[in-house]
DNA sequence: TTGCGCTCCGAAACCGGTTTCGGTTAGCCT
DNA sequence: AGGCTAACCGAAACCGGTTTCGGAGCGCAA
């Protein structure tokens, strides 16, 4: 019924007032009478009045946006995780009326113009961010352009400001500690690029259990690959080819570590019995892969929810310092992973192949 | 180096000019000398100004933002599409500098709400929903806030608005043919609630096939489930306890899909083999359930880019009429579909059991 | 030289809110 | 009755841009 744009100054003719005292009627301001108070919010809500949040945030001085930079991907497929991480912050801003803005850049640089653009533009007084480097030149920028500002994850120096992270050097020390517990001694680690501090904690954890295990640590069985299933499939097969290949595969994800399990079963070994493999995500879809994916689940879901909530508390003030969370992932065990095989390496027949 | 906050009457002091004149330099209107406006456009990129976009819009009169819906998930899952979707309505926006805003609301009343302050508050010029009902009380909102809008599926009228969709009535039966021409002629739908569009669709694309392949339409053939892996998983089992059960199975989507494979293997039955299964989504991860799974794949990537284009072109003044994109579907064999066993219904001595 | 038109820029209104400041009225006290 | 305070509301400045309008300065023709 409403039509558009019912301004203040219509509401305030309607009522037979000034825009100024509907404005601090509206503002719950003391100075106002009760009774007068009540009569416009009475009216504003029949003529379903809503303050033009342009002009709002221009007097108010502040944007009350927040923005997410999404990150790019490698491939066409983005990452599930988005999703949860943007619907949780929308979840946390809703909550104050604020806005959720989601900015996506072709490129790096691109990357480092948009957020200059985003903050001095005073469009955002916020920004998110995913997946930083070890050395991530966005929170150098941010802190330059003193933009508050949150990290999904952490750079190498994780101090002077707020993230929220999953402890990927605990993670992967605990899957190396399950395979050793099982007997395993042969432990190979598939990885990606270690310009990601994500990737560099992972194998950090893996070769600190690996020492603290007892066991040598063989730079053969760490491969750097791809972060998709097919990275995982091409470096499966290369340690599979080795004269005397592992036992077990901890992965870097749950999707490379699919990967992993094709290449196993296309050597036409079993993956759980003949090696085990474990994931790190606990992505639902593990279940219904070739046999069903052991895993260190993160506590996804909440991720979006918590940077949200820090995020808006750095805002109004609070020290970003006072704002890092670590959170741990847990072992969900499905089936590949097991005691290594009695009778190892006798598929091995075809080591000697070419390996162009 | 350069502060915050370079305001246009920064600029123009530091010029020795006035704000009106740098605006309009800045703008390139043709009464400012070329040299003068040379003169600005250089000062303005060394002081790295940018303009207040919150008081541009508002004095423009025009958002520049375009906000997106999200769908609320049934599980806590978020679905991978829409991670794609962003991305590529993000691309769209930075073309032209505009923004997106991501908003999503707990239930479906309160997104109406959503819809309106959105809409009416000036903070979006137009806007993309998803996943629609057969009668979308969001379409109505929107036609009578004369907000410009794009949708991402279709009503059951789907005159009059623009969308962009994938048809489900010709995958789903193109899906059946495939199975008729393997021989199939017990064939199963697992499919979920009725109220979107797009399981309506899917279940009248399989209806028809099977009245045009001239089979009798079996009502115990139709299972309406949740729309998840357990779903699926629920519904195929109890096709498997039915006296003649299917020896295929379509499914509304690849994670409906998978949970049935699951069904299928519990019961001792080797899908692809003793029972087809056709998913639809195309969903990458399919390449590593248990059999890799045949399926519909739509062509996603490209969903969010032409629902953006399309939307900014309404927004210029295009008529959404013009403006409806019909996608097709496109079969992905993996190594669930296969002709029907030939020594059929012979594992099923349980089929008697009680059921609950 | 005067007048006309053109080029280029400044003054000011405006977008739609918020907020400061000041003024009117009523009530209360002495 | 006069004066003081408190309660309540209006006028106007302001946020930082855009845009209309008008005027100054100049060149050129009459």
């Amino acid at each position: 019924m409403a039509r558009q744009a019912v301004s203040l100054k219509a509401l305030a003719a309607h009522l037979g007032l000034t825009v100024s005292t509907v404005s601090r009627a509206l503002n719950g301001y003391s100075d106002i009478s009760a009774k007068t108070r009540e009569r416009v919010a009475r009216a504003a809500d029949e003529l379903g009045y809503r303050p033009n949040q342009n002009a709002r945030r221009l007097s108010i001085g502040a944007p009350e946006t927040i923005g997410y930079l999404m990150p790019r991907f490698s491939g066409s497929e983005a990452q599930p995780f988005v999703a949860q991480l943007i619907q949780g912050l929308g979840e946390a801003v809703t909550k104050r009326q604020w806005d959720l803005l989601v900015s996506h850049a072709a490129s790096a640089s691109d990357e480092l113009a948009q957020i200059d653009r985003l903050v001095r533009s005073g469009r955002v007084g916020g920004l998110v961010i995913s997946r930083p480097l070890k050395n991530d030149p966005r929170i150098n920028l941010l802190r330059d352009l003193k933009c508050p500002f949150v990290v999904h994850g952490r750079t190498a120096s994780s101090g002077g400001y707020a993230w929220y992270d999953v402890d990927g050097v605990e993670a992967f020390a605990a899957a190396v500690n399950h395979l050793v517990s099982l007997g395993h001694s042969r432990i190979a680690f598939i990885g990606t690029t270690l310009q990601h501090t994500f990737a560099q904690d992972r194998l950090n954890g893996f070769e600190q259990a690996v020492a603290d295990s007892g066991l040598t640590l063989d730079r053969e069985l760490i491969q750097i690959t791809d972060f998709s299933d097919d990275g995982g499939e091409v470096a499966a097969g290369q340690l599979l080819e080795l004269v005397d290949p592992p036992t077990a595969m901890v992965c870097v994800s749950d999707m490379v570590a699919l990967g992993a399990l094709s290449a196993i079963r296309r050597k036409g070994l079993r993956p759980g019995i003949d090696v085990s493999v474990l994931g790190y995500d606990g992505l639902k879809i593990g279940e219904h892969s070739n046999p069903p994916l052991t895993t260190m689940a993160q506590p996804q879901s909440q991720a979006g929810r918590r940077l949200g909530d820090m995020l808006l508390a750095i805002i109004d003030g609070d020290d970003p310092k006072k704002h890092q969370e670590l959170q741990r992932a847990q072992l969900v065990r499905r089936n590949t992973d097991g005691p290594p095989c009695s009778v190892p390496h006798e598929n091995h027949v075809s080591v000697r192949e070419e390996q162009q």
